[in-house]
DNA sequence: CTGTTAGCGCATTCAT
DNA sequence: ATGAATGCGCTAACAG
């Protein structure tokens, strides 16, 4: 029924050799034969059979890219990025092998599912693998993952790591793009002691996640820096509340800061939705933004800018790093210097935050 | 170096086949012998080979899901569905086959990466693959696509629409899910007449989508209904522009249609992020939303409920129907009948709408 | 319930 | 520059 190398071989009157040859275009043959060749092809409707090829190439053209949400775009920013630096932009008729697959799966943060999908794409033989977005923390399960990479790394399959710190100790990680978060979130909270807030509420992200952990630890050691409280077991600070990173979360846990501490003046949100969800509960206590309550978030997603008032946030450069990560999982660009590149994070002052009332000048 | 099939058969002390069996779980294997497999398996850390065994039974465990913008949460809504249904929540340490891989493709919108994502996709021997999305309403795409569909499901790929109208002529496809963006044009611009609006422009998507010409249709069905101008050829009519679906779009269309009718009472957007930026752009006017401008979109995210004022908008939902999609390419789901179902918009309004300043009771 | 046998379709030696 | 032969690792009959 379907058809196969041999058969396009008979039509072009040349042996399974030459066919395959052609199609992988990484051996000399006669232009005329080659033109004999693609026309068989062509004639057929040939589709190369990709696991008959991987099997015998031991190697396939799949690269997977690992997300934490799908539905986030903070996740689908990064990773179309990375998608389109390693999908060649065929044009739909290209019968040819050496494309890439570039793919992407949503481990809905959970360790896993991560760990699933690592054995998944083991399983295809993938070319590379691109994990965005923070880890989890759990010893157990960082171990567990360092095992999986490290076998994967033996398989030939490259890592990439984008937007998550390095694991401990792991050197089957080709490379790592790390966001400053810890930086990222001490400028912003700088920012507001600046603007003379004292009592500024935090909502965190979920407990034992990198991303967490780190913009938390900022924003603390600012207001350490400031000589304000900042307690250090999580949990336990009256002015910080956990919960997943999405909208809800935000405004659910300003609705409990704001109970918990009346007096609170600005609002900081793990991410960009929480901030959004933060507002909206700090508006609905009939508080105005920026003049009775100061909000900010993280990432700048695209939405940002065009909240009422505008987020001031923290920038962080999706599409490039995603890109990045992506050419570093093709190798066509090489490691940073270690292996392991920091990238920056870029304070955005916008219209939600102001200095808090009673510092309000005349 | 790489374990194999094999050498799990000999440390179990069983042939091959068995393994086999074993792990595919689909023929009776006694318990005892189950369980001496599956420890050499472990202590092996055996990955079953993906390429071979898909060679071996024509078919593989991949399933694509492809959408046109995966930093959109429109799309990483109903993918994130369609996964969660796909992916089996293994534990991470499952040693059998089974799992089906769920994979986003990114095509960007572009027709020639959607076809390159479906070779590719036929070239992996896919299980299955959903489209979902609005579609590019060129007849020579459609062709293409109907004859690449057709070699897919000859191949026994299963293929699913999800937010997708049907192709002309193509029963290749196992089931299609399409929204009903016209009834929910309608509804929304219906409700804008019977504030009082009169002057309505309209930020459009792409032209030649599917979405776009659907949504846009059911507005001026509703313009026409109400004995209001609506002209039918695009690009002359003066309250409407197209542009692609992002807040830009919305942002500059909006300045385009006030400069050329500053009449306008209420912009309405292709969808949620078109009315976001087509926010801006009124505010950035000087005009306030709504008592000066009414503004509403199509979607309704998640965000559009924290817009300030929440946005009035028309709700799909995408959770569920990609749900359903993700059963109905695993075959755990019985097409609708007729292998086509129509899945309901429904109209939210919210605070982004009002009457126009005219009609304003006093 | 389990073992034996025979390919699946292609990439790659090695010849020529 | 091309052809012939071999095996990649697994599943699927078919026996037993």
């Amino acid at each position: 029924m379907t058809v196969t190398l041999a058969d396009v071989a008979a039509r072009a009157r040349v042996s399974p050799a030459t066919v395959s040859r052609v199609l992988n275009g990484n051996y000399p043959v006669a232009a005329t034969t080659r033109e004999r060749v693609l026309r068989a092809v062509d004639d057929l409707d040939y589709v190369l059979n990709g696991p008959a090829s991987s099997l015998a190439a031991a190697t396939s053209d799949l690269v997977g890219i690992l997300v934490n949400d799908i539905a986030d775009p903070f996740f689908g920013i990064m990773a179309g990025a990375a998608q389109s630096e390693i999908g060649v932009p065929g044009d739909g008729t290209s019968r040819a092998g050496g494309e890439k697959l570039a793919v992407v799966c949503n481990t809905g943060g959970s360790p896993e599912r991560e760990l699933t999908y690592l054995t998944l794409l083991q399983r295809q033989r993938a070319a590379a693998v691109v994990l965005t977005g923070g880890a989890l923390e759990d010893p157990a399960h960082q171990a567990a993952m360092a095992a999986k990479l490290g076998r994967l790394a033996d398989a030939g399959t490259r890592i990439v790591f984008c937007g998550r710190p390095p694991l401990p100790e792991n050197d089957a990680v080709t490379a790592v793009l790390t966001f400053d978060n810890r930086g990222g979130g001490r400028r912003l909270t700088e920012h507001l002691i600046s603007l003379g807030h004292r009592r500024i509420g935090y909502v965190a992200g979920p407990l034992e996640r990198t991303t967490t952990r780190d913009r938390l630890e900022g924003h603390r050691a600012a207001m350490r820096a400031a000589g304000l409280p900042a307690e250090g077991s999580d949990g336990d600070d009256r002015l910080t509340v956990h919960g997943p990173y999405d909208r809800r979360s935000g405004y659910e846990a300003t609705l409990e800061l704001l109970r918990r501490e009346p007096g609170v003046t600005a609002v900081v949100g793990a991410n960009d939705s929480v901030a959004l969800g933060a507002s909206a509960a700090v508006r609905e206590q009939g508080l105005r933004i920026p003049e009775d309550v100061s909000v900010a978030g993280f990432d700048d997603l695209p939405f940002s800018v065009d909240t009422v008032p505008a987020l001031t946030t923290v920038r962080l450069p999706l599409y490039e790093a995603g890109a990045r990560a992506g050419r570093l999982a093709m190798g066509t660009e090489t490691p940073p210097p270690g292996g392991i590149a920091t990238i920056a994070a870029e304070l955005m002052v916008r219209g939600s935050t102001a200095p808090p009332r009673g510092d309000r000048p005349l």
